[in-house]
DNA sequence: TCCTCAATGAGCAAAACCTTCATGGTATGT
DNA sequence: ACATACCATGAAGGTTTTGCTCATTGAGGA
């Protein structure tokens, strides 16, 4: 088990640590929201506990932003504040469970281990792919783009899900004709060309920023750029 | 067991606390709506009994309320009406049972002890489907949309259930002909096509909103779009 | 500039879908 | 037991949508 604690509080920081470990409980941790954000966004953790004020980013936004980033690790947040309005708020930027200060070690304790019982739980594939402001619901079958509403037909689904889920990645023609067609690749056929330059029309063109890019001679690549 | 009794009849209130008490069972009891959502927000019951009309807030009302405020003990609504548009109403709501008076009292006791089961399994199965503007009762057979009752044979009411199990998600023919027909997809036979076609006339066509919509290639999806 | 690779538009065949109809089976009521 | 109504299902015809090819135009790099 592994956890994350993003705290400005030094001294709250060091007991904190040492009472986990002595749990056997790993944990990293950082002084401030931003260090904290890029920490949840490289490394896998069960559990992210956050101040709810820390330097930096708050830990509402801290939330909200790792949401927004495909990242759906529990966050227990601390705090000193206990009105509702509070709560409230905290947990609609969907964090998991709140704890006031002063808080009972066992209680913190408890808690972690029911959220880290609870995202393993969620070990449901992925159903919604993000990429800029793309969203692909692979259940429904249904992609937003700047939530409108994108109609593909099944193949140039299938084509879009490729380059999301290889977002960044340069992929070749012949990559695509046998993970998208299921065909060797055979130089006779332009198919490949020819649904990218569907998949343009309705995914690029009506937009501002072009994400689906021609790398010549190598082949495609969906970037935000 | 601990009941929460709201009716403003302190007639009844007496008589049913009586005979309640004989079985064994607590009674809390309100004279009005207002008092009753406090008692029902402050302690824990294992079964409501509300009559639907009541002075400050009406039966259906506060059912909606307390499902609202997270609680889930059952609700037993009592009513003088007996009109179907009042159950699908209450139903609707969220409560999980309904009694017309006058009743008999073994009844009403045989149903305080069926619900006061069913709130402590939360995994029961639900006996009342909903999606939309339709519901569709399980156990009774019957399905409703607006309130207006439609008439399913049993093969078309299987399929019903299939879409609002799987709502917002798409589903394939070849799979609705597995777990609604049971049987490896023959392509020689258009029955989903053929049975789609008749729930749509009876389910979608009379009403304003379509909610059965195809994805060509990739099969159907219960929408509410 | 020239050659190669990529983008685009038109067109067509196949696949998927909707709808209606006929048939046989099952349940219901007399 | 019989007649009747209802239900489940495959078949056929027509319509819509998709997948793909081909030919042509446009762009990139040496």
């Amino acid at each position: 088990m592994k956890v994350l604690l993003i705290e400005d509080e030094k001294k709250a920081v060091q007991s904190l640590t040492k009472g986990l470990k002595e749990h056997q409980i790993e944990v990293d941790f950082a002084l401030d929201g931003t260090t904290g954000t890029e920490l949840a966004l490289k490394n896998e953790y069960d559990v992210i506990i956050s101040d709810i004020i820390v330097p930096g980013m708050n830990g509402f936004d801290l939330t909200q932003y790792l949401r927004s980033q495909g990242i759906n690790t529990p966050v227990l947040l601390l705090t000193a504040l206990s009105s509702t309005d509070d709560k409230v708020l905290g947990l609609e930027a969907g964090a998991d469970d709140y704890l006031t200060k002063p808080y009972d070690f066992k209680e913190l304790l408890a808690r972690i281990k029911a959220l880290s019982r609870r995202g393993k739980d969620t070990n449901a594939p992925k159903s919604v792919l993000v990429f800029a402001d793309i969203e692909m619901n692979l259940l429904a079958k249904e992609i937003y783009r700047g939530g409108v509403k994108i109609e593909l037909t099944p193949k140039e689904f299938a084509l879009m899900e490729y380059f999301i889920r290889n977002q960044g990645k340069a992929v070749s023609k012949a990559e695509i004709a046998e993970k998208v067609w299921d065909i060797n690749f055979e130089t006779s056929s332009n198919v490949v060309e020819v649904y990218v330059n569907y998949l343009r029309n309705k995914v690029d063109k009506p937009f501002q920023k072009k994400l689906i890019h021609t790398l010549f001679g190598q082949g495609y690549i969906l970037k935000d750029e």
